[in-house]
Order: structure tokens, then C-alpha cells, then sequence
DNA sequence: TAGGCCATCTGGTCCT
DNA sequence: AGGACCAGATGGCCTA
């Protein structure tokens, strides 16, 4: 039975892992998923040779019934005599239960129940496993994500939820935020690595954080060399070249910096499909760094890679500008959000690349978008704030605002 | 080594 | 009845 249990590729295949352990120990994979269907065994076989539980005695015992008729109605009878606490004989001491009697366990109700039991197991380790999926899907949205260094499951849904406040105050005041603000918004109730992680992922070191330092704008470095994580040095001008994902742990400084000069722009990863599928090569444009920014702002350049982006359903607070509401006029009328796409020669990304990290070609919220903040002033341009607008394309819109409101901060 | 995080097993409860 | 969901228990892995 446990060996049909353990060769049975159907449950088997259900015993994987998360995605990123397989991206990352791929050939420890099937090790692991032996030593996962070995604990599984362990467990079945505890299951089997070890004592069970008084409750999981009359869970066991509940089922079978049309099978061991004559048993059943044999020792209903006791049951019925023990359970009116007739003070029957009682020889060990433990206390008398109502409800269904306790059966007796024969070897086809063993192998009933275990059969049972493994499939709601098997059901148990894929309800598990998409619910990890779907917590991974909410780790790549989430402003700050790593294939290397995820967030804890708490962390992640901690992050989630300051990521939904901070995003619903902006639509909310319909103005620019501070960068420091907001990050402390980001990071309220999380830990301090997640702090530094998600300071980092934003180019906002913690002592920048904390202290709103202002350092040399100009500066390839900037704000990538006090944080927490090392500067990655290859990638320091332009976009950097990492495929995979929006910050490693061993990228996350580098990224930073490379990816937006002396803002991080989270649209120059490929990995990112909500960020770059829209914004294409505007991480490019933003990591211009010191270099200029990229012309190819709408170019499409960086490929979601294989994932579609990821469906944002916005609705109730949240409204969207149309994209053939990009009469100027529209910009005055009431929508909350306007999303400002810079994509001409002398792109605000170039602009504010050549400022030494200004915005990716995107204003969000009020026109001109002051900036906030000595720290926020440091590291956004104040000349890459002007209102554009371009035209998105359709198929963008559901997650126009979120992007922008991401790459708003994140350039 | 303690503590955090995680996957899995397990039994109970609720729902269809 | 069977499945989904939940929470407790357990053990493994990793890190400070």
C-alpha cells in the first residue's frame, strides 16, 4: 500500500516544490521531492504502527460502515451501554465519550482509512501548494522581490498590505508622496531584514532611510554603497542586464543602481511581467543613470519572459484613466490618476538619467509633481517631472495605474 | 543551540 | 459522502 502510495506519480506529482527552489537547486529537486515522499512515508507509516488518537479512532471508525455490519451492531450495543455511562467496566481509567462508538479496526477499514487519508493528503499538499503559488504571484507585485531572497510568507503579506494602504493614500490624495514616506509606510510592522530589503529594492538605504542623507545625485553609487546589500558593480550604468528577476540578494545594490541610476526602477527587469510588459525598456530610460536615458522607453525591449502579465483588477476606489481620455483636458477633469508617459527623444528618463536618476519617463498624480522630501529630492530629478501624456495601449490598462504607481516610486 | 520559517500530516468542521 | 478549509503538531532546514 505505501509503496503503490510512493510509486503512484499521480501523487507524487503532487509533491513539488516552490518554484523557486526548483529555479534554484534544480538538481536537488528530485532529491528533495524523495525525501519529501519519504517523510510522507514516515507519516503514512506513523500512521500505521503508531496509536492513534481517541478522535481519530472514531474518525477511522465512522467510515465502513455497510462493510462490517454485524461487528457494528455488535459492539453498537456496547457502545450505547458505555456512552449512557451505565458504569459499565471500565478498565482503563479514561473518561467516557458520546458520540459514535469506537470499532474495531480491521484490516480493510485500515486500508480503507489510509486510502482515504492519503487522498486528502495529496489534496492537502496542492491546496498548499497553490496557496504558495498565489503567494509567490503576490511576491512578484509586491515592491520588493527576489527569486533568491523571498520574503517569509508574513512578511509578504505584511508588505502586501502596507503596499495596498500607501498605494490607496496616494490615489487617495491624488498627489505625489514623499519617497521616505512612503517606504515608511512600506515597511510599517515589518522586520528589519525586510526593511532593509525593501530600502534596498528601492534604493533607499536604511540610513538614507533614516536620516534622509542626501548624497551625491550624481553618483552611479548613489545610495547603492550604505545599504544593505552589496552594489552589484556590473550594472551600474544603464539597465542592468539580470533577466530573472527584480533584485537578488546578491543583486539587490547593483540592481538598484544599475537599473535607475539613482533610482531603482523595477521596469528593467524581465523577470517582472506586471512592470515590464508595460513599460518595456523604461527601466532603460530610468537607469540611465548618469548615461542618458534610453531611447528605447516604448521599445517593448524587455520581454516578460514567459509569464503574461499578471491580471490586476482595479475597481472600486481605484479609477483609471482612459486611454482616450489623453485630451489635455482630461488632465484637469476629475479622474485621480493620471498616468504620464514620456516616450519622445529627450524623454523625462533621459532627463532625469542625466540628472543622475530622476523618474523613468512617468509622472504620477498632480502636474509637475513636486518632489517631497530632501531625501525624495535626492533621489528624484526634479527636472524629469513634467506631465506627458501618451497613449497606453488597451490591453495595459488594467495595470496602468499599479505600474505607474510602482515605477513612480521605484525610478 | 535557539528561534524562525516552512512543508507536511492529521483530525475537526463546514459546505455542497 | 466527499471535498475544502482550518489549526495544531511535528520535524527539517537555515541562520544568528
Amino acid at each position: 500500500m505505501l509503496t503503490r502510495l510512493f510509486s503512484d506519480p499521480s501523487l507524487l506529482s503532487n509533491v513539488h516544490r516552490f518554484p523557486s527552489w526548483a529555479e534554484d537547486s534544480e538538481g536537488e529537486e528530485s532529491k528533495t521531492q524523495e525525501e519529501e515522499s519519504v517523510r510522507v512515508g514516515l507519516g503514512e507509516d506513523q500512521l500505521e504502527h503508531a496509536g492513534r488518537t481517541p478522535s481519530s479512532d472514531i474518525a477511522l471508525d465512522d467510515e465502513d460502515n455497510e462493510d462490517d455490519e454485524d461487528d457494528d451492531d455488535e459492539e453498537e450495543g456496547e457502545g450505547e451501554e458505555e456512552a449512557g455511562g451505565g458504569g459499565g467496566d471500565d478498565d482503563d481509567d479514561q473518561p467516557r465519550k458520546r458520540g459514535p462508538k469506537k470499532r474495531k479496526m480491521t484490516p480493510a477499514r485500515m486500508e480503507r482509512s489510509k486510502v482515504r487519508r492519503n487522498k486528502a493528503n495529496a489534496r492537502e499538499r496542492t491546496r498548499m501548494h497553490d496557496l504558495n503559488s498565489a503567494l509567490d504571484n503576490l511576491r512578484k507585485v509586491v515592491p520588493c522581490y527576489s527569486k533568491t531572497q523571498k520574503l517569509s510568507k508574513i512578511e509578504t503579506l505584511r508588505l502586501a498590505k502596507n503596499y495596498i494602504w500607501a498605494l490607496s493614500e496616494i490615489l487617495r490624495s491624488g498627489k505625489r508622496p514623499d519617497l521616505v514616506q512612503y517606504v515608511q509606510t512600506l515597511c510599517k510592522g515589518l522586520s528589519q531584514p525586510t526593511t532593509n530589503l525593501v530600502a534596498g529594492c528601492l534604493q533607499l538605504n536604511t540610513r538614507n532611510f533614516l536620516t534622509e542623507h542626501c548624497q551625491d545625485p550624481t553618483s552611479a553609487r548613489y545610495h547603492g554603497s550604505g545599504g544593505p546589500y552589496p552594489s552589484g558593480g556590473s550594472s551600474v550604468h544603464g539597465y542592468h542586464p539580470y533577466p530573472c528577476s527584480r533584485l537578488s540578494s546578491s543583486q539587490c545594490g547593483g540592481a538598484g543602481v544599475g537599473s535607475g541610476g539613482a533610482g531603482l526602477s523595477l521596469r528593467s527587469h524581465g523577470y517582472c511581467p506586471p512592470y515590464d510588459s508595460l513599460y518595456g525598456a523604461g527601466g532603460g530610460g530610468g537607469g540611465g543613470g548618469g548615461g542618458g536615458g534610453s531611447p528605447e522607453y516604448d521599445s517593448g525591449e524587455y520581454e516578460a519572459g514567459a509569464s503574461p502579465p499578471l491580471p490586476l483588477y482595479i475597481n472600486g476606489n481605484f479609477s483609471l484613466r482612459h486611454q482616450d481620455s489623453a485630451s489635455p483636458d482630461v488632465a484637469d477633469r476629475g479622474y485621480h490618476y493620471s498616468m504620464h508617459y514620456s516616450t519622445g527623444p529627450g524623454t523625462r528618463a533621459g532627463a532625469g538619467a542625466g540628472a543622475g536618476g530622476g523618474h523613468g519617463g512617468l509622472v504620477f498624480g498632480s502636474r509637475g509633481g513636486a518632489v517631497h522630501g530632501a531625501a525624495a529630492a535626492g533621489v528624484h530629478a526634479d527636472g524629469a517631472v513634467l506631465p506627458y501624456h501618451h497613449d497606453m495601449h488597451l490591453h495595459h490598462e488594467r495595470t496602468a495605474l499599479y505600474e505607474d504607481v510602482n515605477a513612480f516610486f521605484h525610478n
